[in-house]
DNA sequence: CCAATACATATCCATATGGATATATCATGT
DNA sequence: ACATGATATATCCATATGGATATGTATTGG
């Protein structure tokens, strides 16, 4: 078996720089395609096929507009990853807080209580 | 020009489920690699091979500890993950107030406030 | 109805993936 | 020194990537 496909999920998708700037892109609000071209200097292929995935695992939406297709985030298609790395979030935290405590307890009789953060 | 390595940074170390599950067995504290091995029900060369790809993005540390290693998690190298998708975090709880604001402009002159959802 | 605009899709290619399996390295016990 | 245990590395293979380029499709204007 090979790598996962891009389109497998939004882990995958947003692993690639470019469709990270895109999302980027678009939190500012709807494009068109050519807009994102101008916006990341690719080929107008490239940016629909990059747009494409993005379709797929769901991050993305598209709207007709005449002869323009409008892309507009999906926000809501990020959050399986908003979630598992959040898992970890009060581990660099306490990282921080581990640290004190060994402070605190190199220093022992300091009255010091702790510092901001 | 092929996909990006693994290797070249944390969103695509973890864009493999794999990878996501030793970083979620290592949470639970330091593990030497059959550990893992057992717990992933991976043949070992393969949990090395993606320990691998973990070090180098410096997801995980190791340590030696006579004929084991064992490995254990650098939480912080996961930031630079949860700063990006954290970016989109107010967007996809604004939707909601956006979806309030514009059922409530539809209908204007209903008393009806909002059903569940 | 035809040209032009705005996108999407198809094909070609080099590359690195992840799985499998075999083998190499390194430390420990006897 | 040697067998064993614990990992790491090497090789083989199918697959899908992302870039480039060419072409297909749909909408608008004259």
């Amino acid at each position: 078996m090979a790598r996962a496909a891009t389109t497998t999920d939004a882990f995958n998708a947003v692993a690639e720089p470019r469709r990270r700037e895109i999302l980027d892109a678009l939190s500012l609000g709807e494009r068109p395609v050519n807009e994102l071209v101008d916006l990341l200097g690719l080929a107008q292929p490239h940016v629909s096929r990059h747009l494409r995935v993005l379709r797929e695992v769901g991050v993305v939406d598209v709207r007709d507009e005449g002869r323009q297709r409008l892309y507009r985030l999906n926000p809501q298609a990020l959050k399986p990853i908003h979630t598992w790395v959040s898992k970890y979030e009060h581990l660099w935290e306490e990282r921080f807080d581990l640290l004190d405590g060994v402070l605190a307890g190199l220093q022992e009789d300091t009255t010091q209580e702790g510092a901001g953060q």
